[in-house]
DNA sequence: TTGAAAGCGCTAACAC
DNA sequence: GTGTTAGCGCTTTCAA
């Protein structure tokens, strides 16, 4: 266990005192260049490494982050809090941070499931992905904890959010179904108490606005309670039952969008001949339906890193920073769209980028 | 941050040293019944929680437990290793110990990529999950630092391996088929140099010797290269092409189950009417194919308890645990499976549990 | 059964 | 610029 060389053996090496080492290594002072790479030298020659316990111990931080979600969210079968986890890693090894992912159940209870690492005062801060019970994060709160949300707004606070910018996602995916030249595009959407979705909803709104384009109630189907493929599949039969015609639709997300796919097929409605599709999210198997699901695409290791980012500047200056991080999102242009039938002037639109983070959008 | 009750406030309250302390919380010599009382007393009303890293730095462990895994196998969309992970994880706190989770390219360079906790010492031990470079191992055994391997065992080494139960499951799903009446039974597997799926063969083969059928080559096929739906696809193609007659098939895990499944209905033989189909792993996706497919059940969780505990105990009593560990597997029977056509005496099955974890049999 | 004291390996004031 | 001196909050001998 004890083996490896420590900051004295470097010390002695290099003729210089512990501190100096110190000093050096996390280049605090200005030190002579000389003796700085005495210094480092000496860190080559013995293969030092700090023990990251001891730095802990004496610089009062723990040197790690919380990673708190739901089980339910990790463990679902599209890895999207998994690759945001993979982005907060992969950013965290800048920083000499690690994570600690831990997971707590749906039904939270505070007495029992409450993560150690706040009770062992194991973290500097902690991130928190999807939708967590609120009270974990009254009581994140309360502890005065650095803290992140990532992708998920909870009631009681405003900031310290990391978000997908879904407003804007909506937006380019309607823009995208109106440059097609269509004018009867539909909505559906499930749970529209989520903060995402009901932004995707307005998202839809604004675009349909912007074209001057009616918003028709009878064209928007979000009662669904969830937002997986069956619910899209029910709210598109709902649509279909209203007998209102439509030559596109938008799905809050990826997962509805393919529930609708098979309900417009099962209906012998041809995509994209006769209903183009738009999904949200560009998960794997929008990839993989027939035709391919023309989606917006959410970078999720970028959100991952960007909430990292804030995490650590707010420990490292020891402020909240203030508003919500929108990161970017782009159009994906698969096969679920085309013109509608009988058109003449659809525009040709490719993959379309979005320009950077917006600050306090929301 | 100093924010927190420490040793020596529960000291001072309970009136005892911080020696005395520190021997309750790790109940390590016989401590009076009523000094402990005290300091339990005092603990509770100070809400002491002792600090992870102070701990560590005494005790010269990390109080860590690294896991390591490619990129790919983690973000892959069947939440495998991450249920693995999550077994891990969970088990972990009831040692205390937290699981620092990161992966590693599948282009594996050991300057530029090995974990930072083995060069921190920041763990006291790693779990190396799924296929991991050699270059990565053969660094793990030569720091002698305690290891499990998950899911994969290294060429190079014997023992130290926790896997699913790869040739019983094996066994137990083509028994199955054998029960119902099957006497022609198919086998189609990719990359069979991986252990796991050579065992599932063995257990095919074995499971036919068991009851004096022959084992004939033109019904295997498992040329292909890698283990996806895809490859299932073809190799039942193939299968068929060569005009041998089967009416079960057993699939080296369930996505290429859920490819052959496509194959042969595409070619009109309907399941399990003409062919009856179970596959291996028990992925969400088998419980929703049309029939939902016969499959069988592997405990990832447990795999990964089962690892961490087997860490422990090697961090603990400083040994190595020779032998590998094979946790247990079930049949999980749906609708893919059924007694051939004409069949009269098809035993009917149900869900067949395995007992308990054998060890060394591999 | 308990306490005193040393020390784990590093950082952080404050001198010089 | 660099060294000295204290700790950080625990565990761990070794005595008593």
């Amino acid at each position: 266990m004890s083996q490896g060389a420590t900051i004295k053996d470097v010390a002695q090496k290099a003729r210089v005192s512990e501190a100096t080492v110190s000093l050096v290594l996390n280049n605090k002072a200005s030190i002579r260049e000389e003796t700085r790479q005495r210094v480092l030298k000496a860190i080559q020659q013995l293969n030092y490494h700090p023990r990251h316990v001891a730095r802990g111990l004496a610089s009062r931080k723990s040197g790690n982050i919380g990673f708190i979600l739901t089980d339910d969210h990790f463990s679902r079968a599209e890895p999207f809090y998994t690759k945001i986890f993979l982005g907060t890693e992969f950013e965290s090894r800048k920083y000499q941070y690690y994570i600690l992912l831990t997971t707590i159940p749906r039904a939270f209870h505070i007495e029992t499931d409450l993560p150690r690492f706040l009770r062992d005062r194991n973290v500097d801060g902690v991130l928190l992905a999807g939708h967590v019970p609120t009270a974990l994060s009254e009581h994140v709160l309360q502890l005065k904890m650095p803290h992140v949300f990532i992708d998920f707004s909870p009631r009681h606070k405003q900031g310290n959010v990391v978000m997908m910018d879904n407003l804007l996602g909506a937006t380019l995916a309607v823009r995208h179904l109106i440059d097609l030249g269509h004018h009867r595009i539909a909505f559906i959407g499930g749970d529209i108490t989520h903060p995402s979705i009901a932004k995707r909803l307005e998202g839809y709104q604004q675009a349909l606005l912007e074209a001057q384009l009616p918003i028709a109630d009878e064209l928007i189907e979000s009662a669904e309670s969830d937002t997986a493929p069956e619910d899209g599949l029910r709210a598109t039969e709902k649509l279909l039952s209203r007998r209102a015609p439509f030559t596109a639709l938008f799905a809050a997300n990826d997962a509805m969008a393919i529930g609708a796919m098979q309900c417009l097929q099962k209906h012998g409605k041809q995509i994209p001949a006769k209903v183009s599709i738009v999904g949200f999210d560009d998960i794997e198997a929008g990839a993989h339906t027939q035709p391919p699901l023309t989606t917006i695409r959410v970078d999720k290791e970028e959100l991952g890193a960007v909430a990292l980012r804030r995490l650590m500047e707010m420990i490292e200056t020891k402020k909240e920073l203030p508003g919500k991080v929108f990161t970017p999102v782009e159009l994906v242009v698969r096969q679920s769209t085309a013109p509608p039938a009988g058109a003449t002037n659809g525009k040709l639109v490719s993959a379309i980028s979005t320009g950077k983070y917006n600050i306090d959008q929301g």
